[in-house]
RNA sequence: GGGCUUAUAGCUCAGCUGGUUAGAGCGCGUCCCUGAUAAGGACGAGGUCGGUGGUUCGAGUCCACCUAAGCCCA
C-alpha cells in the first residue's frame, strides 16, 4: 500500500517502482491490509440488496492437512464470488465444516492405537464421542491459513459445521420427512462390509478402496447326486475367487442357454460337467485329456442336485424339501439354478453361490424363495460372524479366524478331501476399506436403513438436464450414467460419531416415530434421559453443548410409547452417513426449518459450486438427490407450513452451474504423494512464489477439469509470463510519470479524456483493451476462467511488447507535449483497467498496484481493488480494422526481423529500405499510414508497399475451400487444379484486385466463373532476395549497407557503450552528462557526423573529444577499433 | 467386465459449429536490445495431430473399431 503521506499539493506521486518485486512479501501485506480496513466486509456492504449471486461452500473436513489440490479448489471458488461481486451483485460465502463419519474416528482410532469396534466399545463411547468432536478441528489452523493465503474470501467467522445441534437438526426434519412419507425403510441387503470396523460402507467409499490385488482361484468339484442322495459318479466343477463363502455354499447356478458337456478324464476316468465352449482352455490349463460324454443345454441340468463341500448345514437341510407354488416339491438347497448372469467368459460356466457374500446370489436366493409357497424356508446360510470371523460351520479349524486369512488353508483342505480340480492366482480389483487400508471388505448381509432414491431416478434425472455442467460431458456421461443406475442409498452406519438416526421405537410393538428436533424429543410423554447430558456437563463443564444431540446421550432419551401402554421407545442405534449431512447442507447451514427460513429461501438454489471429479458421486449426488426428493414437485417437504411454496420451484436445483475440477498431480505427472514427496506444500509456494503466481496457474494453465502437473516451474513460468511482465509495465509507467510528475486527472480510471491527442498506437491498445473487456466478461459469465484468464494474458503481452515497446521514446522526450500527454494518460488507463480486470484472478498484485495507481488519489476513488466495479467495454474504443491492420503489422515486422536474423544484419544498423508485397492489394492504403512505424521497428529508411512484385515474387492463386466447397462439391478438386494449372497467376490476382470476376476452365472443358472471395491468393518469394514470407505477403529486405548507413550504425554501437556506462555508474535516468571519447577514422567521422543525434540520446551536454587527463577511462571495441570513453555525470 | 475422460512439438497445453502452411509457453539453438535493466525481446529447429478403417469435394475436428493411460462403477 503506499501511503498518502506520498501525496503533494498537485495530487500525488506514483511510488517508486521496485525492479523485482518479492511477491510473498507484497502479499502479505495485503492481507493485513483486507484485515485492517475490512475489505471483504466492505465488498459485501456495498451490494447490499443487489441481486444475488449464491455459492455453497462444500464442507472439507478439517481433522486432515490440507494439501495442493484443496488449494485448487479454493482458487476456483473464489474467482467467480470475486468476478460477480465486482459485477454488482451481492455473494454471501459461508463457510462450513464437514465434522462428521469414519474419517473422524479413524483418525481418533490411530491416535489411541485402537483399530476395532469392540476396542472402541471397551474405551467407552461417551470419552470416544468427546475425543472426536475434539479432533474435528485439529488442522482447522492450517485450514483457515491455507483459505486466507490464498486469498479466498469467505466467511470462516460464521462456518457451520454438520455437528452443531442446529445442522443436525435440519438434517433430522429431512429425514423425518422421508421417514413419514415412506422414503426411508429398513431392510435386508447385502452391503460391502468393514467387519474390522463393524459397519457397512456407502458405494462411494467402497469405490475410494478398490486395489489390484491376488487372490486364489479354485475349481472345486461338486459331486452330482440323485433322487436317493447317492453320487451318480459325475462332478460340477465350480469356480470362485472367495475360497472363504464356500461353507455357505447353497446353489449352483448355470446359463439355461449355455451349452454344457459332461467330460470323461481320459487318464482318470472322472466325469466332470462344465460350459462346452471352455472345454479347451480349461483343459489346457488343468493340463488334463478329455473327451466328451454327452451335451446338454443348462436348462436340462437346473434342479440337478449335488453334495456341497461343507456339510454343516447339510444334515439338517439336505433332504429337505418344500412345496412349491406351481405344485409339487423340491429340494430346498443345494441344486442348480438357472440365471442370466452366468457367462463363459471366465470360471467353468457353473457358479457357486452364496448368497450372503454377494448381491447377485442374494437375488437368486430371493427368487428361490418367491417359488416356495412358503417363502421363508429356505434359510440364508451364514458361516460367517458380523467382525468377519467363521462361526462353528465353516468347522473348528477356522472357527474364530478371519476369514481372507483362512483362503489358503481351505485351499489346502479341499485338496486333502480331492475336491480341488485346480487352483491358481487371480488378479483382480478388490476393494479396501479407504480409511482403514489394511483390511480388506466383504459383501455381508446386514439390516440397514435405505433411502428409497431409485424411486426418484426420473426426478433427478429431469434436474439434471438443467444443471450447467462445466465440462458439459458429466450431465450426460459420469453424473446422468451415475443416476440412471442408482441404487438405494444406504444411509445407515453402525458407529459413534454422526448424526443419529432419529427414530425411536416401540420396545414392544416395533412401532416408529422420526423426531425433527431435539425439541420435539423432550416434549413427548413421559420424555426422560435428557438429564444424564446435563450431569455430564455437570462433572465437564467444557463439554460441547452441541453434544446433547449426539450419541451416547441421545441414546439414554427415551419416552412413552404411544403404541403400547406401559412400553418405552428407544432410539434405533445408527448414525448416518456424513454425506447425508453434506448434502443437506443448502438449508441446514442455516437451521432451516427450525430457523434460517429466509436466509435458506433468499440462498437456494446455488448459481455456482466447484469441487473435484470425486465429487460426483459424493457431494454433487448428495445435494441433488436430497434437494430433489425433498423439494422438487413429488417433494417429501411439501406440506410442511413452514416452508414457502415458492421453494418447490423449477429445476435445476440445488446448483444451477457447476465447474468439476480435474485431479492435481505430482511434479512428476502421477499421484501426489506424501511419501514419494513429489509435490511442493502450498505453504511452500507461498512464501517463494506467491499465492497469486499459484492462482494463475490454476486458471491460466489450463481448462478446469484437465488434472494438472503442480509443478514449481510451471507456477514460476507464469509468474515470468503475467505477473512480472504486468508489474513491469507498471514500473516503466511509473519512471516517467514520476519524472514528469504527470497527474491522472479524474475520469481516467474510466476512460481516456476526449481531448486527448491520440495516437494509432493509442487507439490501437484501447481497441484491444475493450475488445479484451468484451470477451472477459463474456467468458466469466459463463464461469470459463480459462478464456477470460487466455485474454488477459494476450492483452498484457500486447501492452507490454508492441504498445510499450514502440512507444517508449514518446515518453522519453524532455518536457510535456500533446503526444506525451496521450501516451502517459492511455498507459495509465490501460494499466488501471487491467489491474481491475485481473483482480479477481490475482486479488494480491491488482490490490498493490491499485493502491499504486488509484486509491491514493483521494476519497472519490474506492479504497480497494475489490470495492471497484467491473471494467465496461466503451463501444467508441472498440475498432476491429485497426486491430486487424496492427496485427497485419506486427506480422510483417516479425518477417523483416527474421530477414535480419538470417542475414545476421544488427538492427542497430540501418538499412536503406524494406519493401512490402502484399497479396491483398487492397490493404496497402491502410498499412501505409503505419510506414513510420515499420520503418522504426525494423531500423530502415524507407517502407515500400511494392506494386509490380514480379521482380520479387510469384503467386499461387489456390481456391478458398470454405467458400467453393459447397457450391461445386466434387468439381471443388478439379477448380483447385485449374487454379494450379493456370499459367498466369499473376493475372488473375490483377483481376480479382479489380474486383472482376475471374473465368476458368475446369475438367471436361467446363466453364466456371470465380470471384475474389473465391480466391487465396498467396505470395512466395524468388531466389535471391533477402526476403521472408507468410500467408499473405513477402517482405523484401535491402541489405546493401552505404557507408553512410554504416557511419551511422557505428554512432549506435557508441550510443550503445555509453549507456552501458551509465547504467553501471547507476546514474538517474534523467542525470545529464559530459562524455569523454577518443576515437579515430571511420568511427570519428561518424561521432563527428552526428554528434547532435549522440548527444540527444545519452543526455551528454558536450561531447570531448579527447580523454587524456581524464579519470576513469574505458576501452571497448567497435568493430575491431579501439574506443576510449569517459563519462562524467554533471 | 461396464461407463466416462484423455491421447496434438522434448515438456505443459490451446485448437470454436469439418475448410487445405496445425498454434502458444517452457526447454533447446542462434541472436538482438541495454533509458522497464539481477529485466525485456526476436528468430530458428522440432509435429505422418495414439493406431486402423469409414463418412465427405475436404478430417486434428464427425463415425466405428483398436491400443494406452486416468477416473468412476461392478
Amino acid at each position: 500500500m503506499s501511503s498518502k503521506a506520498d501525496q503533494n499539493e498537485t495530487g500525488f506521486e506514483f511510488p517508486e517502482p521496485v525492479s523485482s518485486p518479492k511477491f510473498p512479501e507484497l502479499e502479505s501485506k495485503v492481507r493485513q491490509f483486507w484485515d485492517d480496513q475490512s475489505i471483504y466486509e466492505k465488498s459485501l456492504k456495498a451490494r447490499e440488496g443487489a441481486e444475488k449471486y449464491v455459492f455453497f461452500e462444500g464442507p472439507p473436513t478439517a481433522n486432515g492437512l490440507p494439501h495442493p489440490g484443496h488449494a485448487l479448489t479454493r482458487a476456483m471458488k473464489d474467482l467467480f464470488p470475486r468476478y460477480q461481486t465486482m459485477r454488482g451483485r451481492l455473494c454471501e460465502r459461508k463457510a462450513g465444516w464437514d465434522t462428521h463419519g469414519l474419517p473422524v474416528e479413524i483418525e481418533v482410532c490411530k491416535d489411541m492405537g485402537i483399530h476395532s469396534k469392540d476396542e472402541i466399545e471397551e474405551y467407552g463411547i461417551e470419552p470416544f464421542v468427546k475425543r472426536c468432536q475434539k479432533s474435528v478441528f485439529k488442522y482447522v489452523k492450517e485450514w483457515e491459513s491455507l483459505t486466507r493465503n490464498i486469498g479466498f474470501w469467505v466467511d470462516l467467522d460464521e462456518a457451520y459445521a454438520t455437528y452443531h445441534k442446529s445442522f443436525v437438526e435440519s438434517v433430522w426434519w429431512a429425514l423425518k420427512r422421508l421417514f413419514e412419507g415412506g422414503l426411508l425403510y429398513q431392510g435386508e441387503k447385502i452391503v460391502w462390509w468393514w467387519a474390522q470396523g463393524g459397519t457397512g460402507l456407502s458405494a462411494g467409499e467402497v469405490g475410494e478402496g478398490y486395489r489390484q490385488v491376488d487372490d486364489p482361484s479354485v475349481f472345486v468339484r461338486m459331486p452330482r447326486i440323485d433322487d436317493s442322495g447317492a453320487k451318480d459318479g459325475t462332478s460340477f466343477v465350480a469356480w470362485t475367487t472367495t475360497p472363504w463363502t464356500l461353507p455357505s455354499n447353497q446353489f449352483l447356478a448355470v446359463h439355461p442357454e449355455v451349452k454344457y458337456s459332461e467330460i470323461k478324464d481320459k487318464e482318470s476316468g472322472e466325469v466332470l460337467i462344465i460350459a462346452e465352449d471352455l472345454i479347451a482352455s480349461l483343459s489346457e490349463k488343468w493340463k488334463r485329456d478329455f473327451e466328451v460324454v454327452s451335451t446338454v443345454s443348462g436348462s436340462e441340468l437346473v434342479g440337478n442336485r449335488y453334495l456341497p463341500p461343507y456339510q454343516y448345514y447339510y444334515p439338517k437341510h439336505g433332504d429337505q424339501c418344500s412345496a412349491l407354488k406351481d405344485g409339487g416339491e423340491q429340494s430346498i438347497m443345494w441344486r442348480v439354478v438357472a440365471a442370466d448372469f452366468v457367462t463363459t467368459e471366465s470360471g467353468t460356466g457353473v457358479v457357486h453361490q452364496a448368497p450372503a457374500f454377494g448381491e447377485i446370489d442374494h437375488e437368486v436366493l430371493m427368487n428361490e424363495r418367491a417359488r416356495f409357497e412358503d417363502n421363508s424356508v429356505i434359510p440364508l446360510l451364514c458361516a460367517v460372524e458380523p467382525n468377519g470371523t467363521f462361526n462353528e460351520a465353516a468347522g473348528e479349524a477356522f472357527q474364530g479366524r478371519w476369514v481372507k486369512e483362512c483362503d489358503k488353508e481351505i485351499c489346502r483342505e479341499l485338496k486333502s478331501r480331492e475336491l480341488l480340480v485346480h487352483q491358481e492366482m487371480y488378479r483382480h480389483d478388490y476393494p479396501f476399506c479407504p480409511r482403514a487400508p489394511q483390511d480388506a471388505l466383504i459383501q455381508y448381509p446386514r439390516h440397514s436403513w435405505f433411502i428409497r432414491t431409485t424411486d426418484f431416478v426420473d426426478d433427478m434425472l429431469a434436474n439434471n438436464k438443467k444443471i450447467n455442467w462445466l465440462p458439459d460431458h458429466i450431465q450426460e456421461g459420469r453424473f446422468g450414467k451415475y443416476l440412471e443406475s442408482n441404487v438405494d442409498w444406504t444411509l445407515s452406519r453402525e458407529r459413534f460419531w454422526g448424526t443419529p438416526l432419529p427414530i425411536w421405537v416401540c420396545e414392544k410393538t416395533g412401532q416408529m416415530e422420526a423426531m425433527e428436533s431435539y425439541e420435539e424429543l423432550l416434549g413427548k410423554t413421559g420424555a426422560s434421559g435428557h438429564e444424564v447430558f446435563d450431569q455430564a456437563k455437570a462433572v465437564d463443564p467444557e463439554l460441547d453443548d452441541n453434544l446433547k444431540v449426539h450419541r451416547p446421550y441421545i441414546d439414554e432419551v427415551t419416552y412413552d410409547s404411544p403404541f403400547s401402554e406401559g412400553a418405552r421407545m428407544r432410539r434405533v442405534p445408527d448414525v448416518i452417513d456424513c454425506w447425508f449431512d453434506a448434502g443437506c447442507m443448502p438449508f441446514a447451514q442455516w437451521g432451516f426449518p427450525h430457523q434460517g427460513v429466509d436466509r435458506f429461501e433468499g440462498q437456494f438454489p446455488a448459481d455456482f459450486i466447484s469441487e473435484a471429479i470425486d465429487q460426483t458421486r459424493g457431494w454433487f449426488y448428495a445435494l441433488l438427490s436430497i434437494s430433489t426428493i425433498l423439494f422438487g414437485p413429488r417433494g417429501a417437504a411439501k406440506g410442511d407450513d413452514r416452508i414457502s411454496e415458492d421453494l418447490f420451484a423449477e429445476w435445476p436445483m440445488p446448483f444451477k452451474s457447476c465447474i468439476v475440477l480435474g485431479h492435481l498431480l505430482g511434479e512428476d505427472g502421477t499421484k501426489m504423494s506424501k511419501s514419494l514427496k513429489n509435490y511442493k506444500t502450498p505453504e511452500y509456494i507461498f512464501e517463494n512464489e506467491g499465492a497469486d503466481a499459484m492462482r494463475w496457474l490454476f486458471y491460466a494453465g489450463q481448462a478446469p477439469w484437465t488434472s494438472l502437473r503442480f509443478q514449481e516451474q510451471a507456477i514460476t513460468e507464469g509468474q515470468r509470463e503475467f505477473l512480472l511482465r504486468f508489474w513491469n509495465v507498471y514500473s516503466f509507467f511509473a519512471i516517467y510519470a514520476r519524472i514528469d510528475d504527470w497527474q491522472p486527472s479524474g475520469n481516467l480510471v474510466a476512460e481516456p479524456g476526449v481531448d486527448l491527442d491520440l495516437s494509432d498506437l493509442d487507439r490501437w491498445v484501447l481497441a484491444e483493451l475493450n475488445a479484451t473487456i468484451a470477451s472477459m466478461r463474456t467468458a466469466l459469465d459463463a464461469h470459463d476462467n480459462l478464456t477470460a484468464a487466455t485474454a488477459l494474458n494476450e492483452f498484457v503481452d500486447g501492452l507490454s511488447n508492441w504498445y510499450v515497446r514502440r512507444g517508449r521514446d514518446r515518453y522519453w522526450s524532455s518536457g510535456m507535449n500533446s503526444d506525451k500527454a496521450a501516451a502517459q494518460a492511455t498507459l495509465y488507463h490501460c494499466l488501471v483497467t487491467t489491474t481491475m480486470l485481473a483482480a479477481p484472478f490475482v486479488p494480491f498484485i491488482t490490490e498493490h498496484l491499485y493502491g499504486a495507481l488509484v486509491s491514493p488519489r483521494g476519497d472519490e476513488f474506492p479504497e480497494s481493488v475489490h470495492l471497484c466495479d467491473y471494467p465496461t467495454v466503451s463501444d467508441r474504443f472498440l475498432n476491429p480494422e485497426l486491430c486487424a491492420r496492427m496485427a497485419m503489422i506486427r506480422e510483417i515486422a516479425s518477417l523483416g526481423r527474421a530477414c535480419r536474423s538470417r542475414e545476421k544484419m544488427r538492427v542497430r544498423q540501418p538499412l536503406p529500405s524494406v519493401r512490402i508485397i502484399l497479396a491483398d492489394r487492397g490493404l496497402v492504403p491502410a498499412l501505409q499510414q503505419d510506414a513510420d512505424l515499420i520503418a522504426e521497428e525494423l531500423n530502415v529508411k524507407s517502407v515500400d508497399f511494392v506494386e509490380d512484385a514480379s521482380e520479387y515474387v510469384s503467386y499461387e492463386v489456390k481456391p478458398n475451400f470454405k467458400s467453393i466447397g459447397p457450391r461445386f462439391g466434387g468439381d471443388a478438386r478439379h477448380v483447385a487444379a485449374a487454379l494450379a494449372q493456370h499459367e498466369d497467376p499473376a493475372s488473375i490476382v490483377e483481376s480479382a484486385s479489380a474486383g472482376k470476376s475471374i473465368p476458368l476452365t475446369i475438367e471436361g472443358n467446363r466453364e466456371v466463373t470465380l470471384e475474389a472471395g473465391d480466391l487465396d491468393v498467396r505470395v512466395h518469394q524468388k531466389e535471391g532476395w533477402s526476403a521472408a514470407e507468410t500467408k499473405g505477403a513477402v517482405v523484401v529486405l535491402s541489405t546493401e549497407v552505404t557507408p553512410e548507413l554504416h557511419r551511422e550504425g557505428l554512432v549506435r554501437e557508441v550510443i550503445s557503450h555509453v549507456q552501458g556506462v551509465r547504467r553501471d555508474l547507476d546514474l538517474g535516468y534523467t542525470q545529464r552528462i559530459r562524455l569523454f571519447i577518443e576515437v579515430s577514422g571511420e568511427l570519428a567521422q561518424a561521432v563527428e557526423e552526428h554528434s547532435e543525434h549522440l548527444k540527444s540520446e545519452i543526455l551528454a551536454e558536450e561531447l570531448v573529444l579527447d580523454t587524456s587527463g581524464v579519470d576513469d577511462v574505458r576501452e571497448i571495441e567497435i568493430e575491431g577499433q579501439s574506443v576510449r570513453i569517459s563519462v562524467e555525470a554533471l
